[in-house]
DNA sequence: AACTATTTATAAGA
DNA sequence: TTCTTATAAATAGTT
């Protein structure tokens, strides 16, 4: 329609294209709004032009994610459940990832262990007394630290109170006596730790030697 | 167009208006067939007859769901996202959950210990040697277990021995030489657990008293 | 499902 | 892009 017939191949002049392209998507738009309120109907339409640009008609009486779900129900094509899918499998498999790590742990804390076979027993005993060896030592290395932040704070407060007071050097044994008021310099070990580690019982090796 | 002008509202006839939708349906998915091949440009159409059937169109160089997907990314719109965002939600909780875990199996395990504060490798260590405690009072359980089947068998042994075969009973020592022979009777237990139970060393409360 | 009078869409030009 | 207009195409009402 116009004024010469043309054929339906691609316009290869880039802008009679684009005026085409516009003139007919207004003349679709324009037809699918007629329909849907002459019969009743629900219309969607997307179109992307070449250049990428997206345009649009939904029937009012509808929305695109609406008519969209209605359309997967109604016709069993699948719009987007492979995603969907793929989003379950990897819940599934996190899940399981998730059930094999709580059962560890368990087993970790000596829970539900009477059904497990002697080899696992052993091996879950192994685990355990890898893992005590390796935080008794990261403790002792702590406390090896906090021993020699102490040997040093003291000569150096021994220094200063020789230096200043003329008063006769403190000795370690007293100033262990002190503390609460010592550990107040240096809130990154609070006095509570080193208390933790006296009183705490059946570890001969942390005893202070 | 046609032979008398109609004004743009639902048509009451309800024939009258089941054949406008046919032929004006045919219409529009003719012109946008013509548009996408004119214009080089992709069209999906769905379209809903009021009586709930479906009809589409999409051009052929794309499948719906990839318009869709090019409509969402493009538009910013959510087509379906809603939907997948709970579950999204869902893989990030439970990987959280997840991450927690693994945390917590690397402390028990001894690894990445050493950025701990003191407080919490006590905590690790008393939990790691409540387990402790648990498994080799599991252990033990198992193995008082399967001493009282092996004397039980011993007993019964000899009493075959000396119904049937008239021989003098063999005695407990003798019959633990047997091992391999013995303990197929049973596979409950394999051969190799009682061994290992007893060359596993630095455990002085599981040797057989 | 055809027919056809008319309306509508639109190609080309401005 | 928009307007114009000759003409092609779509389609309402009819058969």
């Amino acid at each position: 329609m116009g004024r010469g017939k043309i054929e339906i191949k691609r316009i290869e002049n880039s802008s009679n294209r684009q005026v085409t392209f516009s003139k007919r998507k207004n003349g679709i738009i324009k037809k699918a709004r007629e329909i849907s309120v002459l019969c009743d109907c629900t219309v969607s339409i997307i179109i992307f032009s070449s250049s990428g640009k997206h345009f649009e008609f939904c029937s009012p009486s509808t929305t695109l994610p609406a008519l969209l779900e209605k359309y997967q129900n109604n016709s069993g094509k699948k719009l987007w459940d492979a995603k969907h899918e793929s989003l379950n499998a990897e819940i599934e498999r996190i899940r399981k990832e998730n059930d094999n790590m709580q059962i560890e742990l368990r087993h970790l804390r000596g829970e539900d262990i009477n059904s497990l076979q002697p080899q696992e027993l052993i091996a879950i005993e192994a685990s355990l007394e890898t893992g005590v060896d390796a935080v008794r030592a990261a403790r002792m290395r702590i406390w090896e630290e906090l021993k020699k932040r102490i040997s040093r704070l003291e000569k150096e407060h021994n220094e200063l109170c020789f230096k200043w007071h003329k008063q006769m050097p403190i000795d370690a044994t007293n100033l262990r006596e002190m503390d609460l008021g010592y550990y107040q310099v240096d809130r990154e070990f609070p006095p509570q730790i080193p208390m933790a580690f006296r009183v705490q019982p059946s570890h001969p090796n942390l005893q202070d030697n």
